[in-house]
DNA sequence: CCATATATGTGCATTATTTCACAATACATT
DNA sequence: AATGTATTGTGAAATAATGCACATATATGG
């Protein structure tokens, strides 16, 4: 029985990370697994599992174990990555073109229909995957044209928000945000930052933690 | 007077984003920030700009606010982001050779020193930075030559965990892994997740809440 | 059909993190 | 020097997240 009661953002943000392992099960592995199992290949701990999951509903059977392809489905369909989305990319550096050109996002359903870049040297250039690199004042109409629901920023800092501001009138809905700076909120789209300079950051400070003992 | 307190791990993530509106300040802006404009530029509360300064000492002046070039100082020291650090990456595709480019990366002091790839027709091909990209079996040991302290995973999802295993032969200290799966513990080695997919993820089950409601 | 082994789902205690609210301090003005 | 205003640093309260421990359910073997 689904609870309503509100889930934790780490809880979502642990299903995605639950689901990897579950894709390489179902095409070589057992067809069960236990939470122990499960939360082993994820590093967490397996009570976090059940309890992670039992905001949903009941995905296990007791004295057994949880159905792989029955419980990446569930988690697919929790997180509606079981449906296809459309993607722009804001800013065609290398970051940005690397995302682009990402097996992986295309392998998970996301399709990016429109790239764009404010330097007028790049525009109309053809990129591999066959999308045209279009000028930064397209992207609002162009948003709304095709429909796109999610905008990825890989800009300079400096014009992130307004290719943000953009974005949001086109009609997009979230943003993904690469720069170093935070956007500002904007109304009607979510927004998540991901500075990966962050992530050394933080790994560097540990490091010289460790040094000082 | 510094607190030997353990320190919350978000707050070590928050001093970094800090950082990145002092940055832009020490350039071009007032020379004096209080706890309620920095919290506003990186959207968080302000007495938790205040509380994360204060486990580390105490950086501001009472009815003033902080010094921009002190505490943008004061934070790069706590970080360790005042020297350089040495990486490499294990993994020349896409994102791989991306990260090995960015300015980014450049301006904040980690220097990409080597570049490994499994793959035997780009093993010997130079890149724009003059690295030339060696092979996996090389890992170990370039990076105990070079003193490299951290390495960047961006390999296909399989190849991940054997590029960990290497690096860490090798006496690296910390990994950034930017592939899909979790790697597994390894001794003497800090591991920091970077899946891009999972923070999309994140931003599409919110989307789907809203269309629920 | 009972006993045993296994593994889930969950109430509750624990731990971690955030936010409030206010005393303490600095500056500006008169 | 006194008063008013601004803003920090921090104890305590509130909120959030995690992990334990066990009742509950399933499967297996004798």
């Amino acid at each position: 029985m689904p609870k309503e009661s509100k889930i934790p953002n780490p809880t979502i943000k642990r299903l995605a990370v639950y689901s990897r392992p579950l894709e390489v099960l179902l095409e070589c592995g057992p067809p069960v697994i236990s939470s122990e199992k499960l939360a082993g290949l994820c590093g967490v701990n397996p009570a976090q599992v059940r309890k992670d999951l039992a905001y949903f509903g009941e995905f296990g059977i007791r004295g057994v174990g949880y159905d792989v392809r029955d419980l990446l489905q569930a988690i697919k369909g929790i997180l509606a990555t079981d449906r296809e989305w459309a993607l722009c990319i804001v800013g065609v550096g290398h970051l940005g073109s690397s995302l682009v050109r990402s097996e992986n996002f295309k392998k998970r359903g996301y399709m990016v229909k429109a790239a764009f870049d404010s330097d007028a040297r790049k525009v109309g250039k053809k990129l591999d995957c066959g999308l045209v690199i279009q000028a930064a004042s397209e992207i609002s109409k162009t948003v709304r044209k095709l429909g796109i629901e999610i905008g990825l920023i890989t800009t300079p800092p400096h014009e992130a928000q307004r290719a943000a501001h953009l974005l949001q009138e086109g009609g997009a809905r979230a943003i993904l945000n690469f720069t170093t700076i935070q956007i500002r909120k904007l109304k009607a789209c979510l927004i998540e930052n991901a500075d990966l300079s962050v992530k050394l950051e933080n790994l560097v400070y540990h490091l010289e933690q460790l040094d000082k003992i």
